[in-house]
DNA sequence: CGGCTTCTTGATCAAGGTCAACCTTTGTGG
DNA sequence: CCACAAAGGTTGACCTTGATCAAGAAGCCG
């Protein structure tokens, strides 16, 4: 990972997103406090993990990334996408122990915070602590869908429900202007959705056939919102309000 | 629900539990005053759903219980075990909107707290909302190994880490003696792991066939740790010092 | 003793995994 | 500019896993 010019955190774009609540000038110059640098990552390289440092919290301003565990070679199980304006490493910071590895899928830029300081400040800032508090509520929530989805949904409903997803989640961010970028490969939608790699591919093949969506060039369209949100069983949380650190 | 006797947080048996960091006495008291009562539900009785009180959160005193969500009839995905020592409806005070229900497994007696008064005291006592916050960091990386489970392994591995999960989280509330509780029916497997009751049968007799585990009479008999361990691929995270809320 | 629910077991079939061939795109060096 | 290699995508053949349906067996009450 390399470093870059720091960006400060009243001009932040990622600040501005529609998701995200707005911060009191208290809490901005606490946050801004914890900022120790700005980092760029190229994709598939990890972000946290083994050598990583462990006292840090990133934020992304760019690019994606995912969260995953590993069971051997060749036995990957990605647990999440980190989308811009994603946390990552609050867990590691919370706990004290390793976690999940994340890894960039496309080059990323980070905003990195300091860990430690981070706790300090949760301690003495209760607003900040129950902001926090309520994203880790709503990602469990994100978890447990994401796990129904698993128990429940055959190939096809999986890469239909990770579609709306991401599409979702990208609209909220203001990041959908005129083409969702989908810079997932067949192998990533694999070890996200406990499918094969081929089986990926048919399922992809058929939702074009039925008109429901088409990915290509790391953009991904979809045809009939109404028909894919009925095939997939999604519904959208609606969770605004949330809190990002930068 | 029915209402019963109330149990002083001094003398709770809950908080004695090797899991639990012991709380300050200052601490203590004010979770104290958070309490509003004993209930007591019977098996297959909802404890949050449509009809339940949203401003209260709950403690396991006994009994078992699971979180679920349902996706139209005979779909229902079971999304964790709850057992003593527990909290239920957390998400819903923190986030406050509907969350997935949670119904009573086996006949169930609940510590009643005051959601909104929660709220205030968390805004007030850092420690405590740190203590909450890792408690809620460690939900997520146990949502995080159950997804890889159903992502990766096949229906007798899923069996298995279940197997041994439990075990494990009874074992550190000292509730294995003798015997590992296990009330779970062959459809609540099902539900929870993503295969059919046929199939829970069929992996249950292979593994009791295999020498690696027997359930029967409500009780799971665990014949070989290790090498049950080493075909679920499980590995205990061993979390120590979660919260109790009583 | 029925009448219930749960557990077991078998037969059949569909969903999806694995393997392999081939195609397309992209990048690289001559 | 072309040749070639490497990586990803598509498609087909075949086989395993697990779902579904169905028929007994075993408990468990009233």
């Amino acid at each position: 990972m390399r470093v870059t010019d720091i960006v400060r955190c009243e001009a932040c774009p990622v600040r501005r997103m529609p998701v995200f609540r707005p911060f009191s000038p208290a809490e901005l110059e606490l946050v801004g406090k914890l900022k120790i640098g700005q980092r760029i990552a190229d994709p598939e390289n990890d972000i946290i993990g083994a050598d990583a440092d462990a006292g840090v919290v990133f934020t992304i301003f760019e690019g994606w990334a995912y969260r995953y565990l590993d069971y051997g070679p060749d036995k990957r199980q990605i647990l999440d996408l980190l989308l811009p304006g994603d946390l990552i490493g609050l867990d590691r910071v919370l706990l004290g122990t390793p976690s999940s590895g994340v890894r960039a899928l496309t080059a990323l830029n980070l905003c990195a915070l300091d860990g430690t300081k981070l706790r300090r400040v949760l301690a003495e800032e209760p607003t900040l602590a129950s902001a926090l508090m309520a994203k880790l509520a709503r990602d469990q929530r994100r978890s447990d869908e994401r796990l129904a989805l698993l128990g429940q949904g055959n190939g096809a409903q999986r890469i239909a429900y990770l579609m709306l997803d991401i599409h979702e989640r990208l609209k909220r961010r203001g990041l959908v202007n005129g083409g969702c970028p989908f810079p997932l490969e067949r192998r990533h939608l694999a070890s996200a959705l406990g499918i094969s790699g081929t089986h990926v591919a048919r399922s992809l093949t058929n939702l074009r056939a039925a008109g429901l969506a088409t990915v290509a060039n790391g953009m991904l369209l979809i045809h009939n919102h109404e028909r894919l949100t009925a095939f997939a069983g999604f519904k959208a949380d609606g969770a605004l309000g949330e809190t990002v650190l930068i």
